[in-house]
DNA sequence: TATTGTTATACTCTATAACTATA
DNA sequence: TATAGTTATAGAGTATAACAATA
């Protein structure tokens, strides 16, 4: 239990934040807004999924995810193929053209970092990264769109379709 | 320098750090959006300014100051007065009207964080704090929309008006 | 001519609710 | 009846550009 002190002021770089998330979204492709980026990524990162495991990932409304993953299919980056198991249900998988996209916004990203971060170590970075997880974990435990919980070990062990090696 | 792989991971949690933004601007009363309060939150921490001061700290566009500003002067939560020196620029003060929404805002904002963060200690909180205003810096030293850095230490000395003792 | 601030316009992201199809 | 997903609608936030008033 922290003091009030500290409330305040994590509460006032959470409202400033977004300075940071905007400045990291004019990278992006002018036809790929930051919604359709994220999809790619998170299918990138770990594999074909349906909309329900995608929303959760997004942490947003599967209203929400439905729309960014329409923009991403209408400009095929994705496929939305039914699911043999359950017909309600669509699995998502990155076309070929969608790895390209996401080459090119691998790039995009790592120049920027790169650049902004010029100065950190990866120790800090990693310390970042960990205590941002665990804010989300904090406050993801309460309300959340559906179960969570299910994909394993999200921030400590990602990348599973880098390079080489097709784990699935 | 950090590695690819940090990059990556670090871009993933701020596509997904919204979540817990829009945790926070649930708690907020029905007449006033995130951006009002933290209009209110930067004139009761800093005292008064000018527009151009604030749409920086805000670290937004001042037409998207104006507009917030706009929103909480309609209301009557602060006064726009002509500053004498200038008569371009409008000071911006926050009325008792205003004092009594922050009262309240920050009964809120404790009540959720003290939830959330429960088990949190006061060092995790403030490593969490100094790595995001760091990271704020790093971005910002780029493209920042006037000068910056003319407020005293920001993130280092914050709480003026806090209770007793009218510093100014 | 440059700067402070306001307003008009357009775009992105989000949630809620209504709806279809399937379980 | 409950769940997966889509779509319509509405609201918040933002930036760009055009504008007014003043420096």
């Amino acid at each position: 239990m922290a003091a009030q002190r500290h409330y305040d002021e994590l509460a006032r770089q959470l409202s400033a934040f977004g300075a940071v998330k905007r400045d990291m979204a004019r990278i992006l492709p002018p036809d790929c807004p930051g919604g359709s980026a994220a999809v790619l990524t998170l299918l990138k990162r770990y594999g074909d999924m349906r909309m329900s495991k995608l929303a959760e990932l997004l942490a947003v409304d599967m209203s929400v995810a439905s729309r960014h993953v329409a923009h991403t299919a209408d400009r095929g980056w994705i496929e939305r193929r039914p699911d043999p198991a359950d017909k309600r249900s669509r699995i998502l998988t990155l076309t070929a053209e969608g790895h390209e996209r996401m080459e090119d916004l691998n790039v995009r990203t790592t120049e920027l970092l790169a650049d902004r971060l010029s100065d950190w170590s990866d120790d800090e970075v990693n310390q970042l990264i960990a205590l941002m997880t665990r804010l989300r974990d904090s406050f993801g435990d309460c309300r959340t769109t559906t179960s969570r919980g299910q994909f394993p070990a999200a921030a400590q062990a990602p990348a599973p379709t880098q390079t080489t090696r097709t784990p699935a």
